[in-house]
RNA sequence: GGGCCUAUAGCUCAGUUGGUUAGAGCGCAUCCCUGAUAAGGAUGAGGUCGGUGGUUCGACUCCACUUAGGCCCA
C-alpha cells in the first residue's frame, strides 16, 4: 500500500454525539421532494430535541387552531361533560399541579377521538383568605382593624389584582403541557355573574330552610379573626405538646361549706389540656353509669373513675368506697375561679354521655363557650355561658390578673396560681394533635360564635344518595374515606368574617327580619333603584339598604362573606351564570361525566360540589366519574410543599425533557392514586426506555421509506398475503388497541400504558430487528412491501392510541406519515377517529407461536453464551425437545429461529434425554448417617441404576428401591443428586419441559462462513466510520492471508451483497494495476479479523 | 382514639378471580450484538413478598391480629 494512499484514508471522525445541536429547531412544514417526483418524508433526526419539537407543534396547533377544530369537528356529537376544578391562582404552579392537569386532559382527548363533544371550560378560584393574606403581606399589615383602616374597597381591589398575578403563569404551564382547555372562556369566581349565581343558590337553600344562623363552638383563628370550616380545619392539624392539668374541685356540703369526711376535704379530680378554659368553668360532667371511687390519698379524699384510680393516683391510693356516677349528679363544688358572676345556676355535677374513662379522670370540666360538647350539654342543662374572652382571644377586663393576655399564653401563669391556691393536683405535658390555622399557623381556639350554616345534616340521605351515583376511582373512596365523611356529616359552616369573598346575601332589619336576596334584580327592586352597575363585592353591596318588607325598618346586609369552597362547589351552576342565562346549556351539561383532582379535595371540592348539587337537585350528583389522584412526593418520599422547599419547578422538566416525557411518566409510572416519588432521573428513564425507542422506530421507517421512495398508498396488500411476522405484529396491534380502549374507558391510564410500552418494545426489538433485512434489500417484492405496510400501519395506529398520552410526539409522527401527505386525511392526529380494534386481526395462536419462538431463541442464545460461541459463527443445527403444540408453533417460525440463532437447521427430538445425559449419585449428607460403613455398597448400588429410569421415577416423586447388603431400601429424592450433562458437541439449555440444544462442532465450511460474516461486520464498521450513507455503493479491496482468500472465493457474492460492494478485489490486488486510487472518497482500515491481519480499502462509487 | 391507603430485589414499581420455579426497569458484575446505535440483547448476584396466626390440597393473593409509614378525621 503506498504512502500517499495511506494519508488520504486517515479516518474521518464522526462528530461526537454530545455536540449535536440539542436545541436544533424543529421545522414541521419543510417538505422534501425527490428528483423523480415522489414525495419524501421529512428526514427524522434521531437526536431530535424533544422540547424543541414540542414548541414547534404548539405553534402549529395555535396557527392552525387545532384545539378549536377538534371542538367544531364534534359539535353535533353526543356530549361528554368535563368540569374543571378551578385552581387557586394564588401562587406558582408546581410539578404536583401538572399531575392533576394532565389527568384532566387525557380522558377528554380520548373521548373526543372516540366520538364525543367535550367542551372544556377553564376556571379560576379567586376568593378566600389566602388571597387576603397575600395582600396583607404586601401591605405589611396583619390585623382586621388595619384592613378597615386601609379601606375595604382599596383592599379588595388589591385582592382582585393579586388573583390575576399568577394566572398568566398558570396559563403558560397549561398550554405547554398540552392541556387543551378553553382558557379564553374561563369562569372566574369573583365575576359578578358568578357571584349572582351563587346568590341564587343560597337563596334557594334559604327557601328550603337550610340556611341558618346559630351560636356554635367553632374552630376560630384569632389572627385571621374568623372561624374555619371543617375542611379548612382538616388541613392544619399538628402534633404538639400542651400542658395538661389535674385540678381539684372541692365538693360542697348542703350548707355551702366544703364537705369533710373524717376531717379530710373531698374533691372531684378533673383533667384538662386547656388550663385557660378553667376560668370559664360552669360544671363538671360524669358518666351516670360509670363507677367512681372515693379514694384516700394522704390527708384528702379524691373522686375519680374507679378504673383510673391506679393510673392517676398510683398504688398508695386506697379506695374508700365505690358508687355510680349518678350518685354525684347535682352536687355543688367550689369552682377554681369566679371572675364572672354567672346569670344561672353553675358549678355542679351534670351527666354527660360523652364521658369516657380512656384518659383523664372520668370527670370532665365543662366550659360551654369553648367546646362543642360543652355547648351541647350546657344547653341541655341550662348552664350559663361564661365568655370572658374577646375576638382576638385575649382575656377581657373581667379577668383581672390575666386581662389582655392571649388565652394560650396565660396557661403557665394560671397553673402557677392554681398551684399556689392548692387546687392543682398535678401537671403533665400532653402530646396530641391540635388544629392550627392552615394559612397562618396560629393555634386555633374553639370559641362560641354566631355563624351562618347550611344545614347539610338535615339532608344527609340526599348526600348519601348522590354519592351512590358516583363512580369513584379508586373505588374504595366511595364507601371509605368519602362515604364515611358523608355519614358523619356536620352542618356546613358557611360564613367568614372577612372582606374578599362572595358577600352573604342576607339583609337584616333592626327587628331581626332576614331576607336572603337571590339576584341583582331582586336587590334592585327591594332598594328601589337601578343596581345594574353594582359590583357584587364588599363594600359596595354593604352600602345597599332597603326598608324591610315585613316591618319597614332599615335592612342592612349582615357583614359576613362566605366560604370560598362554596364558590367552587357552585361551578356547575355559576360557570354558566345559571339560572339567569344559559339554561339550556346548563341542562345539557349537568351532571359532568368526569372530574379529577388530588386526594386532598375529598373534603374540599369533591364535597362542596356534591353537597351543593345534592341540595339543589334533591339528592343527585353533579359528577358521574371522579378520578382522585395521589400526592406527588419528592425523591425522598416527602410531600412537596413550599415550606420544605422541595417543590419541583415544572419548567425545569418541561424545558429539558419535555411535556410528553413528563406526561408519560405521570400516566405510566404507577397507579395514579398512590402517592409517588418524583425526580428528574425517573423522567430520563422513560425517555430512554420508551420515548426514544418509539422515535427510533419511526425514524427507521422514514429513513428506509425515503431511500426506496416508498408510498403506502401505492400498495394494497391484504394481510393474508403478508408474512407470519407481519400478521403477528398486526395481531398484537389490534390486541393492544382493545386493551387501551377498554382501559381508558374505565379511567385507567396505567394498565394501557404498560401494554403500550410492551408493544413498542416488541415492535422495535423484535419486529423491526427481525425485519430489518426486508427493508434493506434491493429488490422491491411483496415481502418488502408487506414489511413497509405493516410497520407503517403500526406506527400510524400507535400514534393515535398514544395521542391522549403524548399529544406532541404523536402529532409529529402522524403529521409526517399521514397528515402532511394526504389531503383526504385529517391534518392532526387529534382530529382522527379512535382506532377500532378488529377481532379478525387478533390471533392468540400466533401470539403463542411467537412467544414459543422467542423463548427458544433466548435459550439458544444462552446456550451459545455458555459455550463461548459468537452469534456470527454459524452452527449446524438447533435441536428442540418439546410438546406437539409448541413443535408445530416452532416449525412455522423455523426461519426466524434459525436466523436468530444463526444455525442451518432446526430439528425436533421426542425426549429431553436425547439432548442431555443424566447421572445419579448418592447424597452423602443424608445417606451417610443412615448407612455408615455400608456407603460404598450404596454408591455401587446407585451406580447400577439406569440413570434415565431413575430420573423419571424421581421426577414422578416415586422412591427408588435398591438392595444393599441383602435388604431393600427406599431412596427418596433428597437421597440422590441428579446431574445433567449436555451431550458431546452440544450446548444445552433446559427450562421446564423445553430443552434446546445447539450443535457446537465447527466444520471447515462453517468456520469459513463465520469468517465471511466477521469480514462483513468489519467492512460495515468501516463504512460507518468513513461516514458513507447507508445506500452508498462501494468498491472493496481486501488484503490478508491465505484464509481470507478462501473466504472471498467461497462467499464473495454474500460479502458484496451485504456491504453494497459493486466490486470486490481480493488479496494481492493492491499491487496490481486494478488497485485502489487514492482519493477523498477512499478509506483504509487495518485490523484483525479472528486474529488474522486484514486491510480493508473502501471507495465510494459515484 | 377512629377511618382509608401502602409495605414485594440495593432503588422505582408490576403481580389479573388463590394454582407450576414471584417478575420488569434502573443500578451492579460478566459477556454478546450492532448501518435503528445517546441504542439493543444475554447471563449472574440480589427476595424469610413487613411480622404472627388461621382458612385451603395449595396463600404475595383470602381472613384475624400485629408492626411501620402516609393521608384523613376526632
Amino acid at each position: 500500500m503506498d504512502r500517499q494512499l495511506r494519508r488520504t484514508i486517515r479516518p474521518r471522525r464522526m462528530r461526537p454525539l454530545t455536540e449535536r445541536a440539542a436545541n436544533q429547531p424543529h421545522r414541521p412544514d419543510t417538505d422534501g421532494k425527490r428528483t423523480d417526483g415522489k414525495r419524501l418524508y421529512r428526514a427524522v433526526d434521531p437526536g431530535q430535541s424533544l422540547p424543541a419539537l414540542e414548541e414547534g407543534i404548539l405553534q402549529w396547533w395555535k396557527k392552525n387552531r387545532i384545539f378549536e377544530k377538534s371542538l367544531e369537528w364534534r359539535r353535533d356529537a353526543p356530549e361528554w361533560v368535563f368540569y374543571e376544578g378551578p385552581p387557586t391562582a394564588n401562587g406558582r404552579p408546581g410539578a404536583h399541579h401538572v399531575l392533576a392537569r394532565v389527568f384532566k386532559d387525557i380522558y377528554p382527548r380520548f373521548r373526543t377521538m372516540r366520538g364525543n363533544y367535550v367542551f372544556r371550560k377553564a376556571g379560576w378560584d379567586c376568593h378566600g383568605l389566602p388571597v387576603e393574606l397575600e395582600v396583607e403581606r404586601q401591605l405589611g399589615i396583619s390585623r382586621k382593624e388595619e384592613i378597615e383602616a386601609y379601606g375595604v374597597a382599596a383592599f379588595n381591589e388589591l385582592c382582585k389584582s393579586s388573583v390575576s398575578r399568577y394566572v398568566d403563569e398558570w396559563q403558560r404551564m397549561t398550554e405547554r403541557i398540552g392541556f387543551w382547555i378553553d382558557l379564553d372562556q374561563a369562569y372566574w369566581t369573583m365575576a359578578d355573574s358568578y357571584i349572582e349565581s351563587v346568590w341564587s343558590i343560597l337563596s334557594e337553600l334559604s327557601k328550603k330552610g337550610l340556611l341558618f344562623q346559630d351560636y356554635k363552638v367553632v374552630p376560630y383563628c384569632p389572627r385571621c379573626g374568623t372561624a374555619l370550616s371543617s375542611h379548612e380545619l382538616a388541613m392544619g392539624y399538628q402534633d404538639v405538646i400542651d400542658p395538661s392539668v389535674f385540678v381539684r374541685f372541692p365538693l360542697l356540703g348542703a350548707t355551702g361549706e366544703a364537705e369533710r369526711i373524717d376531717g379530710r376535704p373531698v374533691s372531684l379530680l378533673v383533667w384538662t389540656t386547656t388550663p385557660w378554659t378553667l376560668i370559664s368553668n360552669v360544671a363538671a360532667a360524669v358518666g351516670p353509669k360509670i363507677p367512681y371511687a372515693r379514694v384516700r390519698l394522704g390527708e384528702e379524699y379524691l373522686v375519680v373513675a374507679a378504673d383510673l384510680v391506679d393510673d392517676v393516683l398510683g398504688p398508695e391510693a386506697t379506695i374508700e368506697e365505690q358508687f355510680p356516677g349518678s350518685d354525684l349528679l347535682d352536687r355543688n363544688y367550689r369552682p377554681p375561679y369566679s371572675f364572672v358572676e354567672p346569670d344561672k345556676r353553675a358549678w355542679f355535677v351534670i351527666s354527660g354521655d360523652f364521658v369516657s374513662t380512656d384518659e383523664g379522670t372520668g370527670i370532665v370540666h365543662i366550659a360551654p363557650a369553648f367546646g362543642a360538647e360543652d355547648m351541647e350539654v350546657g344547653r341541655a342543662n341550662n348552664l350559663p355561658l361564661v365568655m370572658p374572652v374577646d375576638e382576638e382571644c385575649r382575656f377581657t377586663d373581667d379577668v383581672t390578673p390575666y386581662r389582655g393576655t392571649f388565652v394560650k399564653d396565660a396557661d403557665e401563669r394560671i397553673m402557677r396560681d392554681l398551684d399556689e391556691a392548692g387546687i392543682l393536683f398535678r401537671r403533665l405535658p400532653y402530646e396530641h394533635s391540635y388544629p392550627f390555622c392552615w394559612r397562618c399557623h396560629t393555634p386555633l381556639i374553639y370559641y362560641a360564635k354566631s355563624s351562618w350554616y347550611i344545614q347539610t345534616t338535615a339532608r344527609r340521605n340526599e348526600l348519601l344518595n348522590a354519592n351512590e351515583e358516583v363512580n369513584w376511582h379508586p373505588e374504595h373512596l366511595k364507601h371509605g374515606r368519602f362515604g364515611k365523611w358523608l355519614e358523619n356529616n356536620i352542618d356546613w359552616s358557611l360564613s367568614r368574617e372577612r372582606y374578599w369573598g362572595t358577600p352573604l346575601p342576607v339583609w337584616r332589619c333592626s327587628n331581626g327580619h332576614d331576607r336572603c336576596v337571590g339576584s341583582r334584580a331582586e336587590l334592585a327592586e327591594l332598594a328601589g333603584r337601578d343596581l345594574s352597575d353594582l359590583e357584587l363585592h364588599r363594600p359596595y353591596v354593604d352600602e345597599v339598604t332597603f326598608a324591610c318588607p315585613e316591618c319597614g325598618a332599615e335592612a342592612r346586609r349582615v357583614t359576613e362573606v362566605i366560604d370560598a369552597w362554596f364558590d367552587s362547589g357552585s361551578m356547575p351552576f355559576a360557570q354558566w351564570h345559571y339560572p339567569f342565562e344559559n339554561q339550556e346549556t346548563w341542562k345539557q351539561r349537568f351532571p359532568a361525566d368526569y372530574i379529577c383532582e388530588a386526594i386532598d379535595q375529598t373534603r374540599g371540592w369533591f364535597y362542596s360540589l356534591l353537597a351543593i348539587s345534592a341540595l339543589m337537585t334533591d339528592g343527585h350528583t353533579c359528577y358521574k366519574n371522579v378520578v382522585c389522584l395521589g400526592h406527588i412526593l419528592d425523591g425522598e418520599g416527602r410531600k412537596m410543599s413550599k415550606h420544605v422547599g422541595n417543590v419541583v419547578d415544572p419548567w425545569s422538566v418541561l424545558n429539558k425533557q419535555g411535556a410528553d416525557a413528563l406526561r408519560w411518566y405521570l400516566f405510566a409510572a404507577s397507579s395514579p392514586w398512590f402517592a409517588r416519588r418524583f425526580s428528574p432521573e425517573h423522567i430520563d428513564e422513560v425517555i430512554r426506555k420508551f420515548i426514544l425507542t418509539l422515535w427510533n422506530t419511526y425514524s427507521f421507517y422514514t429513513l428506509y421509506a425515503n431511500i426506496d421512495g416508498f408510498d403506502p398508498r401505492a400498495h394494497d396488500l391484504p394481510v393474508e398475503r403478508r408474512t407470519l411476522m407481519d400478521r403477528w405484529i398486526l395481531s398484537e396491534l389490534h390486541l393492544l388497541a382493545k386493551k387501551v380502549t377498554d382501559g381508558l374507558e374505565q379511567y385507567d391510564s396505567f394498565g394501557p400504558s404498560r401494554a403500550l410500552s410492551d408493544f413498542v418494545d416488541e415492535l422495535s426489538n423484535w419486529y423491526v430487528r427481525r425485519s430489518r433485512r426486508r427493508f434493506w434489500k434491493s429488490e422491491e417484492d411483496t415481502d418488502k412491501v408487506a414489511a413497509y405496510l405493516t410497520l407503517y400501519e403500526c406506527l400510524v395506529t400507535l400514534a393515535k392510541l398514544l395521542a391522549p398520552y403524548m399529544p406532541f410526539m404523536t402529532e409529529e409522527i402522524y403529521r409526517n406519515l399521514v397528515g402532511e401527505r394526504y389531503e383526504d386525511q385529517p391534518e392532526s392526529v387529534h382530529l382522527c377517529d379512535w382506532p377500532v380494534a378488529n377481532e379478525a386481526f387478533m390471533d392468540e395462536d400466533l401470539s403463542f407461536r411467537m412467544a414459543a419462538a422467542q423463548r427458544v431463541v433466548n435459550m439458544g442464545r444462552a446456550a451459545r453464551m455458555a459455550s463461548q460461541l459468537k452469534v456470527r459463527q454459524p452452527l449446524e443445527v438447533v435441536m428442540v425437545a418439546t410438546d406437539a403444540k409448541r413443535r408445530v408453533a416452532l416449525e412455522s417460525l423455523a426461519d426466524v429461529v434459525m436466523d436468530e440463532l444463526n444455525v442451518k437447521r432446526m430439528e425436533f427430538v421426542d425426549s429431553p434425554a436425547e439432548l442431555v445425559t443424566y447421572s445419579v449419585k448418592p447424597n452423602y449428607r443424608t445417606l451417610g448417617p443412615r448407612f455408615g460403613k455400608s456407603m460404598p455398597h450404596v454408591t455401587a448400588a446407585v451406580a447400577d441404576i439406569p440413570a434415565l429410569e431413575a430420573v423419571k421415577r424421581l421426577e414422578a416423586d416415586l422412591p427408588l428401591t435398591v438392595t444393599i447388603d441383602g435388604t431393600l431400601h427406599d431412596l427418596s429424592r433428597e437421597d440422590l443428586v441428579v446431574e445433567t450433562q449436555q451431550k458431546q458437541d452440544f450446548a444445552v439449555e433446559k427450562e421446564g419441559d423445553l430443552v434446546v440444544g445447539l450443535s457446537t462442532r465447527l466444520t471447515p465450511a462453517l468456520e469459513v462462513e463465520g469468517l465471511a460474516r466477521e469480514l462483513v461486520h468489519h467492512v460495515q464498521n468501516t463504512r460507518k466510520a468513513a461516514g458513507f450513507q447507508i445506500e452508498d455503493r462501494i468498491q472493496l479491496w481486501v488484503e490478508g492471508p491465505e484464509q481470507i482468500s478462501s473466504v472471498l472465493e467461497a462467499h464473495s457474492e454474500y460479502v458484496m451483497r451485504e456491504t453494497l460492494a459493486v466490486e470486490l478485489v481480493g488479496p494481492g490486488s493492491a499491487d496490481r494495476n486494478d488497485g485502489p486510487v487514492a482519493s477523498p472518497s477512499t478509506h483504509r482500515e487495518d485490523l484483525k479479523v479472528n486474529g488474522l491481519p486484514v486491510s480493508l480499502v473502501l471507495q465510494r462509487v459515484a
